[in-house]
DNA sequence: CTTGACTTTTGCCATTTGTCTAATTACAAT
DNA sequence: ATTGTAATTAGACAAATGGCAAAAGTCAAG
């Protein structure tokens, strides 16, 4: 059971863009280089345990969670049988989208999920009926 | 508050001598050339994560403990992201809008903020009159 | 004292990491 | 479509990492 290697890049670059940040902001937050970051997303550079730190926190990650990501920790049998594992692969989040929603207040956010749910049942009940 | 440094080599060494292991042995153990442990203990050089991962075990360290030890790992380890981080970044998008929004189509994501634009150009349109 | 089997240290060098700066690209606004 | 600006990528280096092989040390017999 050979463990795959994971794109931490995509990963690093999906959590960036949700926060939402710009690699010279996440540059300032984590004091590393938005040219190194930037290598690291695309996979031309693998980040050292130091860097790794430094970005964790900006990114919203345990740091344990990202060495672990990173295959410097082996997954420790994860203790409690509760979920902690978000499903990282195939999410995107449009940039321009995150940033202009960021802006509201995290009322006005869940506002607007709330509204889209509901567009979505209707249409949902419109297509069905059919 | 910069890191301050530990004598990691002097730990190793000490554990390595207790377990009791020569440097041929360790490195034959942990896959790790004998001159370069050699100069990890001695201070000339620090280990990487890989590295580190990989003499853990053979010396019967922890992978944690030994990061800790390294100062790769915050001692006091455990700080999640979705509750104990207080504010590392101002402006941030809710995790969970940020998760319902990913799951949806981009088109539907820009339509939603145009939605959003809309309303607040309605609700200042009242405010404004007052 | 010398030999011989060890362990540890050193010299050298290929590879990787990370920064600074300069280019290039994307994209909102006109 | 054009343009101004923010964001990403690429080029060129300096520094660190880690391996291999040869050079010291160490020490118990002979």
């Amino acid at each position: 059971m050979e463990e795959k290697r994971i794109d931490l890049g995509k990963i690093l670059k999906q959590q960036r863009m949700m926060v939402p940040l710009t690699l010279k902001e996440l540059a300032v937050a984590s004091s590393v280089s938005s040219s190194h970051l930037g290598r690291i997303e695309r996979g031309e550079r693998f980040p050292s345990a130091r860097i790794l730190r430094r970005i964790a926190r900006p990114l919203g990650f345990d740091e344990d969670e990202l060495f672990t990501l990173a295959g410097f920790l082996t997954p420790t049998g994860e203790g409690v049988a509760g979920e902690s594992s978000p499903d990282y692969r195939g999410r995107q989040l449009d940039p321009y989208v995150a940033r202009i929603l960021a802006e509201e207040p995290v009322e006005v956010q869940r506002a607007v999920i709330s509204i889209l749910t509901i567009l979505k049942s209707v249409a949902t009940g419109l297509t069905t009926v059919k």
